[in-house]
DNA sequence: AATATACCCGACTATTTAGTCGGGGTCAAG
DNA sequence: CTTGACCCCGACTAAATAGTCGGGTATATT
């Protein structure tokens, strides 16, 4: 059951939500009331104040900068949990205590949007080993729409997919996709190649490393 | 090319990880201090200062809790990016603006560990839909070992993984595993079944719902 | 012997940030 | 027409937090 909450409310929690996603850490009260048009922060206090007796955030007593969001507000914004939700574990009293053990159950699943513009994928075929991601990997891709030369992106090629490295010349052929791998040829930019994010960071053997 | 780094400096980004990731926000130079067992916060400013001139991590000056970590930072760390990274993007000037455009093309990807103990992984059977877990859904999952009587768990079951409601009563049969679906059995507790994490939210129609 | 680097100390100040007080206006429900 | 919920104002105080100054020690390098 999803508690009520007035318009108000809302818009102080989204904002509060771009806020963390855009910053890395919550807002001071002064920035929570500019970004309302108040004129106090009081007003920003109170309703700050309605948000945590509704269980949707938390806030942690004369330290700067500590609301977090709670998973019941993460259910009301329809957002991912995962970036800040390991802190905001809500208490709950253990009932029982039960060892686990063995080893993770491999199960399938298929591409996931983890954040508005981030995507988790296994990469397929060996066209990037030169760049450290092999068969098999996992990686993290960012949508957006503007690339440097260099980048290793995700580029759709007529009607499909792949891996390769950006690169873009100040003298012809200007722009292309380049595998890291020789046995794989070099594609040109058409009208058919449109880029569709950038790869973060690779998962491979449980380590995460960053693309540069 | 990963910056060489000494233990010390090393130390104070694995104490600002855990602090993030454990609290949501970045700590004060003063509870950094207190982790790193010394006596003057300018020692704490001292290292950052290294870490930042190294691009580990960024603060934004005289402003409170307001370390972020970059992308080299976890890098060093090794661990994933993904919860303050969005933040924490380093500028970089795009050489070239391009559209993107079209659909995401989904592709084939497994189970995935997104932080040191959660996971994600897609539903496959129709034994919780009547908790609004459907076949195909993807569930994100955290590893823990106290469960609370009514969580949605990941069992394993002998050598099958599964996902039921986990149910602890005062009274016979105690300990059981609940579908959500009438048409499926309890499962009582013996030796072969072993909890392996809670399920923490679901992922259907690109939004999240948390489970209760 | 001189220089640099990494790490540290303690007292202090300046600024940011949270919190307090005592209100007001509007709107819907009883 | 009173009550309560919701949202808001402005001036103020208290506390948390970042920042500054002027040092020190040890270790390795030139």
């Amino acid at each position: 059951m999803v508690s009520s909450i007035t318009e108000r409310q809302k818009e102080l929690l989204e904002n509060l939500y771009r806020y963390i996603i855009s910053t890395g850490y919550p807002p001071t009260f002064e920035e929570l009331r500019e970004q309302l048009n108040v004129s106090s922060n009081q007003s920003v206090i109170d309703l700050l104040a309605k948000l945590e007796k509704k269980k949707l955030i938390k806030r942690n007593e004369s330290q700067a900068r500590s609301i977090t969001i709670l998973p019941l507000g993460y259910e009301v914004l329809g957002k991912p949990p995962i970036a800040p939700f390991l802190g905001a574990t809500s208490a709950g009293v253990p009932l029982q205590a039960i060892e686990i053990s063995g080893e993770w159950q491999i199960l399938s699943s298929q591409v996931a949007m983890l954040q508005d513009n981030v995507f988790l994928l296994q990469i397929s075929g060996d066209s990037m080993i030169n760049a450290g991601i092999d068969d098999g990997d996992k990686v993290l891709v960012k949508s957006q729409k503007e690339f440097v030369s260099g980048d290793v992106v995700l580029a759709k090629v007529g009607d499909e997919s792949m891996v390769k490295r950006f690169i873009s010349e100040d003298k012809p052929p200007y722009l292309y996709l380049k595998p890291e791998n020789p046995k794989y040829e070099i594609i040109y930019f058409t009208e058919d190649v449109v880029l569709e994010g950038k790869v973060i960071s690779v998962l491979k053997n449980g380590q995460w490393r960053m693309i540069s």
